[in-house]
Order: C-alpha cells, then sequence, then structure tokens
DNA sequence: CACATCTTTCAATTTTTTTTGAAAACAAAA
DNA sequence: TTTTGTTTTCAAAAAAAATTGAAAGATGTG
C-alpha cells in the first residue's frame, strides 16, 4: 500500500466510522484530510480533495475548530484563512471526551437530577426510584472522572491507564 | 412531579440522548421502559406503551437482547416472551462498553493496522505514518484499558475510578 | 393436519439528517 | 466608494436511517 492510497483509505475509514460515533461523514473526513496533511490547507483545498460543497466544508471547518480539534492559520498578505489539525493525539482525546461528554453524559445527568425530586410512595416508585437512584451514582462517578481525565496531563493519564491495565 | 410523570420522562429523555449516543431512539426507548418497568413485559405491551409498530418492537428487543441489556423470561403454560432489562448497573454499563468498543474501536484498530504497512519513504510518508502511529498507540492503549475493565468486577471499577478522581 | 398464537421479515413509507449551491454578508484593497 | 476575494447562511434537494404494517414463518395444541 502507498501513501497516497493509504491516506484515502484512512480518510474514507475515518469517516465511515464516524457515523457510528454520533458524528457526521463530512465532518470526520475533513478532520481526517487535516490531521494526515503536512501543511494547513483552505476551505478551497478541502472541498476539492474531499469533493464536497463550499457550505458543508465552511460548517465542519467550523464545528472542529469549536471542537478545539482544528486551528485557524491566519498568514500575513493573504486574505484566505488556513486550517490544519491539532496533531497532539492527547489533546486531540482530550477535547473529545470534553465534547461527547458535553452532548452524551451531561444532559443525562441533568435529567436523572431532576428525576431524584419524585417522592417514594407506592411500591412502583420505589422501584423506579432506585433504578434512577443507580444510574445517578454510576453517572456522577463517570462525569467526576471524566472530568479529572480531563484536567490530567498526557503523562498522568498514560500512567493511571498502564496502571489499570497492569 | 409524580412517578408516573417522571417515567414518562425518563423514557423520552433516554430516547432523545440516544441520537448523541448514536442509538437509535426506540431501542432507547425500549430500553427505558423495560429499565423503569418493576414487571417483565411482552412486546405487545412494549408496542402498546411506546405506540410503535411491531415490527420495530421486535427488532429493538432483539437488539437489546444481543447487547444484554435486556433478557428473555419464558413462562411455562404461557407462549410469549417476557422482556426486563438488565437492572445490575456495572453489568449494564459494562454491556454498554462492549458493544459500543466493538462498534466504534475495534473498526478503527484495524483500518489502523493496516496503515502500518506504509513504509516511510518521502516527507510526506514520515508526517502521515508519525501520526497513525500516535493514533494507533493511544487507540490499543485504549482497547486494553476498556478490556480489563469489562472483565473487572463492579467493586474493581469502582475503586479504581475513585482512585483517579482522588 | 388445521388452527391459534406469537415472532420475524422486509419492501414501502416516513422521518431525520446531511449536503448542496446560490445568494448575502463581510472585509480588505483600489 | 466600488471592486474583489473570501466566508457565512439557509432554503431546497438528496441521502440515510428509522419505522410501519402486512405477510410469511414458527411453534405448540386440539
Amino acid at each position: 500500500m502507498d501513501v497516497k492510497e493509504a491516506k484515502e483509505k484512512f480518510i474514507e475509514s475515518w469517516g465511515k466510522m464516524a457515523s457510528e460515533w454520533g458524528i457526521n461523514r463530512s465532518m470526520a473526513q475533513v478532520h481526517a484530510l487535516l490531521l494526515v496533511s503536512p501543511e494547513p490547507l483552505t476551505a478551497d483545498q478541502v472541498m476539492q480533495e474531499l469533493d464536497i460543497a463550499r457550505g458543508n466544508a465552511n460548517m465542519n471547518l467550523r464545528a472542529l475548530v469549536d471542537w478545539g480539534l482544528v486551528h485557524k492559520q491566519l498568514r500575513n498578505g493573504e486574505r484566505k484563512e488556513y486550517f490544519f489539525a491539532e496533531k497532539d493525539m492527547w489533546t486531540v482525546v482530550r477535547q473529545i471526551i470534553i465534547n461527547r461528554k458535553k452532548r452524551e453524559l451531561d444532559p443525562m445527568l441533568r435529567v436523572l437530577d431532576e428525576m431524584a425530586g419524585v417522592e417514594e410512595k407506592c411500591p412502583d416508585s420505589e422501584h423506579f426510584c432506585s433504578v434512577v437512584r443507580d444510574i445517578r451514582t454510576f453517572s456522577h462517578k463517570a462525569s467526576l472522572t471524566l472530568d479529572s481525565l480531563v484536567k490530567a496531563d498526557a503523562n498522568w493519564f498514560t500512567r493511571t491507564f498502564l496502571n489499570m491495565v497492569r
């Protein structure tokens, strides 16, 4: 397999996988493209490489910048914006954790906290509350853990994970 | 908020959240319904409660059983199947980890392993390989960690997580 | 076997999500 | 100010995913 082929395969796979991750294909492909580009790219180059429309490229580049996975570069004398991917994997993972936690875990916590207001009266309620309480306990624990993970530095992360694997 | 209301809210929220998780709404709602049902339910009861079609209920019940989040109960003398949710939260989380890892992480690992075959010749390739190598290292570490998590028992899990939070 | 009860399948439909592309907005330079 | 190169927006179109429901498939029963 040569480099060009491998890059294409990487971009394609990253995109296909994204749907499983609940992230749209274009966003993942733009990310993948920038990850494997040694040089920053303009929106035009991105749309050309991936054969996607301007609006699509623009929206997803912005989303990636929001996620903290891609950065803008401004060159003096030039008006267009260049984009390049964050290459430090620990930062990438941290940003993904932050964003997915915000989307996936936090809304759940909010709902569960509301649920906590239900009083335990009838047998039904007892069962319901016990289920909700268990989920809440777990979710809060997970939330705290992810928060510390995010605050930790790369070495601490590696160390802790290696400890877990033993 | 009374119990009935809370249950409905729980089912609705769990379903809405599911789309963010890359899991379809019906599957999540069926799961939520069974979680808060003190008694096992039949497919008919599920379709009635959630107002969904037979095929939908059947497919998602099967999927949930596949995921190990729901179990079947057969009652002698009766022909229909009853379904009830796994209530032990550690088991639920473990099953979700297993299934999401299979869907999300494992395919990525396979692709990355293929990529590893690319030789480092031109400057481009060097950059490409370095990116892929980093992602691979991280992913393998994550994979190992999740594997041990899954094998661990609930106490070990809690202990380790608490250690991380410190 | 024929019937009754329940489960599974799947083509067609509906809903949701993503993508397009033309127009508007913006901002630097002439 | 006008021109020019660029980004942003968003309604419409396309694509993808989920859902329906009727029909077929099982499976136990008289």
